[in-house]
DNA sequence: TGTACATCAGTGAACGCGCGTTCACTGATGTAC
DNA sequence: TGTACATCAGTGAACGCGCGTTCACTGATGTAC
């Protein structure tokens, strides 16, 4: 049946990736396999030093496309009108529970936080990117956009520690309005 | 030479414990392995299962140990004398840089999440234990400590993902300034 | 208090297993003429 | 446009390795008398 044509070897590609940055967000980067990945994006293992030279640069590609998808989500929510519905978003039971599509910052950060320089690199400059799209609601001198980054991602991160729903909402209720209490500040 | 005193046994769980306790924060906790642990606690690893059952357990205790740590720093910070004091000691490079005894969310946090129910309590007690003596500087009615503690763990993740001491001192900084809007507001 | 013996903390080798990676192979694709 | 051939995407088995855990063993410790 090989060789595949240069356009499915693309699409193969895009479905390793699209596999991993689901997979490595759901149960963990070092918890994931090459196997798991490759059998996710209907592949066998084999194949899989045909589109990366090691487990190592996939994590990088990976964390890009996670880093990508936050950053379009945030892209969004820069106009004040739609900043609150992007805080509700990301705190929600919703975001919690679906690690998948969720922030690759609460899902992986202390795990990517010691791999190499070059996920360092992609994680520092997504960091750059999504926290000057957040910088104060109303106003642009403030440099409160990390700040606002580092809230939502610690409170997630507490909030899928908590024992039952109740409590989790509990915490992301008290992010909420720390968030807004940020934002206040500012104006 | 075995076997030795129960004196000294209860002198290798405490020393296996710490080891674990360190190892766990500074590699991580899937990256460290049984004899990893055993080998800096002076022991080798089939003496192991003289003292846990599974890794899982152990993985349990290290986590009470480290949440125990931060506490009891913690417990020195319910002043308001002290308490800047307490963010700026959280929220320096010093504390970035030593992870090995530093707060276990952040260095353990996401992992933790994905782990037995056994450990999940541990690390939801300690939030709650937390975050109840960092409620509002000086207003205990407020329910922002876990807020607070959410953005500790939010700017140190991040500040370590940061690829330079420059920029992780930038973000160490917004963090800290939110951190003062925050006990602002609640006064 | 002394003696005889069972216990068990610690050792170091071994277990099965899954990991990341390599490899010989297949045959459709891409390309040179 | 058609033909001959080199390329290489994907397969599936194999590689060495380190993992968590088990085990037979040792001999000082703890205990029963």
């Amino acid at each position: 049946m090989p060789r595949m044509s240069d356009a499915e070897k693309q699409k193969s590609h895009k479905r390793i990736i699209d596999a991993a940055a689901r997979l490595f967000r759901t149960n963990g980067i070092s918890a994931t396999s090459v196997s798991d990945v490759m059998q996710a994006a209907g592949l066998t293992q084999g194949g899989f030093y045909r589109h990366f030279p090691s487990k190592e640069d996939l994590i990088a590609a990976a964390f890009e496309r996670s880093a990508d998808e936050l950053l379009s989500k945030t892209q969004r929510a820069t106009q004040s009108e739609t900043r609150a519905d992007y805080i509700a978003t990301y705190l929600s039971l919703a975001h919690l529970k679906n690690r998948g599509q969720g922030c690759p910052f609460a899902a992986n950060g202390a795990e990517v936080t010691r791999l190499g320089a070059g996920v360092r690199a992609e994680a520092s400059n997504a960091i750059d990117r999504i926290s000057s799209m957040l910088n104060g609601a109303g106003d642009p001198a403030a440099d409160d956009g990390v700040a606002t980054l580092a809230l939502l991602v610690g409170t997630m991160t507490l909030a899928r520690l908590a024992s039952s729903d109740a409590e989790a909402s509990r915490i992301i209720d008290a992010g909420r309005n720390a968030v807004i209490e940020l934002d206040q500040g500012t104006d």
